[in-house]
RNA sequence: GGGCGCGUAGCUCAAACGGAUAGAGCACCGGAUUUCUAAUCCGGGGGUUGCAGGUUCGAUUCCUGCCGCGCCUACCA
């Protein structure tokens, strides 16, 4: 509704300027005024036309506010300190609407969106960076859902890589495993921890000789080729692993449509059919002197034909530092070359497709599919989208950028420009987490405000031992606030609590601010937390418990039983300002979640799910509901809850929060 | 060296497109009528937005330079 009266004063106002001065400004700014009693929208155009129209910046806007006319849903627009024009919105009008969640009708883009997201080698347990992509990634789908996209989420997998053969290296070599040892160990319960130990162990081992390096390199290519017992040990450590990880996911309400694996991009030669388009079209070059000699090459995202380069006019050559080496001298292929193939598939411009295996089917029903040499004949249809958003950390920022340029340079400029890096930041820990997990520092490392994880050292905070943990604290409070319930109850609620508040906390920081990762400040249940969130609705649906009304019944009863001249006169007065900038807050969540999608921002939506449990919980001890003895004016609070319990429940599902039924 | 990002309260972070008095949480201190359960609420102290210039009616935001920090810059993935 927020989002819908905004559009029409945009416009209305574009009209009018065009109308009486002929500007065209490119956007009409809109903000919010300080105060809710100034008004609902806040316009300073008025100081940006003062130069163009040489006029006083009070004396267009006043011209502007007595020569607009009335706008439907506005009661009017006035003047404001040096310039500014502040619109007021009927109130009533707006409540009116938003208790019957009318929601106008909004364009929706047609197209397939394919968003990429988690894709943690399948060698060893996730961890906490892994969860923030994950999170990240789930919310974001939700965020399209919301919007009305259709969406297909995919996890992708580097099952052919070197962390996975240095675990298979680890079976072989240092533990002296048979295939079917390795079979059997990968049956126990979390199989991913073992691997999570036997990977730090394999680190160590190499950087004690030299000599050691060796089986990883003929491990690497006994996988590549496949085929071989190295190959299916691989397969069955990253199968076995990858279950766990969907596993692990799943507790957070995270899904995956489909797996896209390296094995098959491999074996299905997604390379050679890329490599012949990218010869034709130019995007590669051959090397035959330098450095990169024999190699075919392609130029680095962001980096410029210098002025010298310019003098050998368009022969294409790159200087050294610029060449980003897509295949290598020996004829095999990088992964951003493997990167650029599975990019192409997945917006259908490969003339190849991958093979379809069912592959896990979750708790609820759904079920997510693999890739396959053969798969079976009856599928979903995966690929072939119109846009896509990998959500990859910060440091692959050039090898995206390189892979959208080689689609623009093959000429799918449309492709390239609906191709979104989904940018940010890694989860590190806080020097003194670092040291309560028994990490030796050095002097060094006790003076930075934060310190990178790292699988290779098996150094970082398991995924499931974090949720264990949350668990475990959120149960010791319920255990305390609800003896009454079984065991069993009060174990899902503190789930539902613990997967919140770590859901929140991953989201509500901005994408690219390093999280520096504090299990004080993680495992808070208190203040700015989903937590806090969650209580708001608890207490909201508590009102109406005690009450005796079903909160969702009484939404659409008495939303046809306040009448709009009671609504008006509920939100004049101080009192009125107080509620209406609950109402206000919470008639905004589909436009939040436009720009939530507009910035690839999810952390706004975190800010919007806070900012209405504060408004309702200042709400709630302000205003006592059940014992207030006007009828009318209880009806009228208690449809004031009613909203905002829905609008709340409605952000936190799209942060993929449940409220438990108490806390 | 080049590219990208960051620097805001004691700590952790906000501030979309440049806008009205730079806001939250945590921590600290003081309070909340026995009420719809306090995982809550109210109040308080806390700021030269790294530094110096510039553009602008207006700069935390844009531009330039400097200082500090992180990441990327492999015939690894």
């Amino acid at each position: 509704m927020y989002r819908h009266l905004e559009l029409r004063l945009t416009q209305r106002v574009r009209d009018f300027l065009r109308r009486s001065y002929d500007v065209e400004l490119p956007r009409i700014v809109i903000e919010q005024p300080p105060k809710v009693e100034l008004g609902e929208y806040a316009l300073p155009l008025a100081f940006e036309l003062a130069k163009k129209l040489r006029k006083a910046p009070r004396k267009i806007a006043e011209e502007i506010v007595n020569g607009i006319g009335p706008i439907e849903g506005f009661e009017k627009l006035e003047l404001a300190g040096a310039g500014y024009i502040n619109a007021r919105v009927k109130r009533d009008a707006l409540a009116a609407a938003l208790a019957a969640d009318t929601k106008p009708p909004a364009e929706i883009p047609v197209g397939k969106i394919l968003v990429e997201h988690s894709s943690i080698n399948p060698n060893k347990a996730a961890h906490i960076g892994h969860l923030r992509n994950a999170i990240l990634g789930d919310t974001f789908v939700r965020l399209l859902r919301f919007a009305g996209r259709e969406v297909d989420i995919q996890n992708y997998i580097d099952n052919t890589g070197v962390q996975v053969a240095d675990v298979v290296v680890g079976f072989l070599h240092l533990e002296k495993k048979q295939y079917d040892e390795i079979e059997e160990l990968s049956r126990q319960p979390r199989f991913d921890y073992y691997c999570w130990d036997l990977y730090a162990r394999v680190s160590q081992w190499y950087a004690q000789d030299k000599q050691n390096l060796q089986p990883r390199i003929e491990t690497l290519h006994a996988i590549e080729k496949g085929g071989n017992e190295t190959a299916a040990i691989a397969d069955l450590i990253s199968v076995a692993v990858l279950r766990r990880h969907l596993e692990t996911m799943d507790r957070l309400d995270i899904e995956y449509d489909f797996l896209p694996r390296e094995s098959e991009i491999l074996h299905l030669h997604f390379w050679d059919a890329a490599f012949t388009k990218l010869k034709e079209a130019g995007v590669l070059t051959f090397e035959t002197e330098g450095k990169n000699k024999g190699c075919w090459v392609m130029r680095r995202a962001g980096t410029v034909k210098s002025q010298t380069a310019e003098d050998a006019e368009d022969t294409g050559e790159i200087s050294e530092e610029d060449q980003k080496v897509i295949v290598r001298s020996n004829g095999t292929v990088g992964y951003v070359g493997k990167d650029i193939a599975y990019h192409m598939w997945k917006f259908g411009l490969l003339g190849r497709d991958f093979g379809y295996k069912e592959f896990y089917r979750y708790p609820n029903g759904h079920e997510c599919w693999i890739s396959a040499l053969e798969g079976e004949l009856d599928h979903p249809h995966f690929g072939g989208v119109s846009e896509i958003y990998n959500v990859i950390d910060a440091r692959q920022a050039e090898a995206q950028n390189t892979v959208i340029e080689a689609l623009r340079g093959l000429g799918h400029s449309s492709a390239a420009d609906h191709y979104t890096h989904f940018s940010y930041e890694m989860v590190a820990l806080t020097p003194s987490c670092a040291a309560e997990l028994g990490y030796q520092l050095s002097d060094e490392d006790k003076t930075r405000s934060y310190i990178e994880v790292s699988g290779r050292k098996g150094f970082g905070v398991k995924a499931d031992d974090l949720l264990d943990t949350l668990i475990t604290s959120a149960k010791k409070e319920v255990d305390a606030r609800h003896p009454e319930l079984s065991g069993a109850e009060r174990h899902s609620i503190a789930t539902q609590i613990a997967v919140g508040a770590l859901r929140y906390f991953m989201l509500k920081f901005t994408k690219n601010s390093v999280i520096a990762f504090d299990f004080k400040e993680a495992l808070s249940f208190e203040g700015e937390t989903g937590p806090y969130a969650q209580y708001a609705v608890v207490r909201a649906t508590n009102i109406f418990r005690k009450g005796g009304y079903d909160p969702e019944n009484f939404l659409t009863n008495a939303a046809i039983q306040v009448s709009a001249a009671d609504l008006a006169k509920y939100f004049s007065g101080e009192d009125g300002n107080e509620i209406w900038e609950l109402w206000l807050a919470a008639s905004k969540t589909a436009y939040i979640i436009d720009q939530c999608i507009a910035t690839a921002e999810p952390a706004y939506l975190a800010k919007h799910a806070f900012q209405l449990g504060q408004l309702f919980n200042f709400f709630y001890h302000r205003y006592p509901i059940l014992t207030e003895t006007d009828e009318g004016r209880k009806k009228f609070l208690l449809l004031t809850a009613a909203v905002l319990r829905r609008e709340l429940t409605r952000v936190l599902a799209v942060m993929g929060i449940t409220v438990p039924p108490v806390m």
